[in-house]
DNA sequence: ATGGTAGTTGCACTA
């Protein structure tokens, strides 16, 4: 029996409700992580949620902006005493404690700031923001080193050169600069194996995300692998497989972002 | 070197 997890950047909760609904349908995931949800908690739509079999459900929402969410048909405890990153409440990490017939699973659920569009600290203080937020993460995780656990979500970052489109190309744009990705390669350092690179070969090209401003996405196909999912290793043996759900960038009114899927097994073996 | 699109919000901001 496999635990299907799912990660996705929504852009939007309440717009794309129907879109939720549909891939709930298709690929009946035990639990969802979003990001980017959009909506004050008092705004949030539990009850169409609950309506869908998702019972349990964590959120942490502010107006327009940011917003995460934990969506599971199985029982969870939530983390209550995760940091407050750079002293500000933003929305940006939540995380659940679920008990499985294996033993606990720990999940982390991160929004990581976009960045803007200038690749300098002195010049741009949503860069300072995003580097400041990585390295906080990355001593906190450094401190508690993650057991049993797994960290999904929009990390806005590509660290691979197969992550996007051009490595030469996107060397000096946020999401792939060497501020950014040395600083991811010391995070998941901690303690956690990149998953989606354990199922495909870092050699070929995986994308996530592709930009509303391409009049045609899978045309010019300029992509880059934003989303992740991190299991550290003594959960390994455990992952059965990632897909990358590309065709729902194709969907009426879709995310600039995919889902993700993981199957972890969470039965014992004999 | 620039502009392209989308969501939320309220005539601007973030991505």
């Amino acid at each position: 029996m496999c635990m299907r997890l799912m990660t996705w950047n929504i852009n939007s909760l309440r717009l794309r409700l129907p879109l939720l609904q549909r891939l709930d349908a298709q690929h009946r995931p035990d639990v969802i992580c979003l990001q980017e949800t959009k909506v004050s908690d008092p705004l949030f739509p539990l009850q169409a949620l609950q309506a869908l079999g998702f019972e349990h459900v964590h959120f942490a929402g502010m107006k327009s902006y940011n917003g995460v969410a934990i969506l599971s048909r199985l029982p969870f405890t939530p983390m209550t005493e995760l940091p407050v990153w750079c002293q500000r409440n933003d929305c940006r990490h939540i995380g659940a404690a679920f008990e499985t017939p294996t033993g606990p699973l720990l999940l982390h659920n991160f929004y990581v700031p976009a960045g803007g569009d200038v690749p300098d600290v002195a010049l741009n203080d949503k860069f300072a923001h995003k580097l400041d937020f990585v390295d906080e993460v990355t001593r906190w995780f450094t401190d508690t080193p993650p057991r049993r656990s797994v960290l999904v979500g929009d990390l806005n970052i590509a660290p691979l050169e197969q992550d996007v489109w051009s490595h030469k190309q996107l060397l000096n744009v946020i999401s792939h600069t060497p501020p950014e990705t040395s600083r991811m390669a010391d995070w998941i350092g901690t303690g956690f194996v990149d998953a989606m690179r354990h199922i495909v070969p870092p050699s070929e090209k995986l994308y996530t995300w592709w930009s509303y401003r391409n009049r045609d996405w899978r045309a010019s196909n300029r992509g880059r692998r934003l989303d992740h999912v991190w299991l550290t290793p003594d959960l390994m043996d455990r992952l059965k497989d990632i897909e990358v759900l590309q065709d729902v960038r194709g969907w009426e009114s879709p995310s600039d972002h995919v889902p993700v899927i993981a199957d972890i097994d969470i039965v014992p073996t004999a």
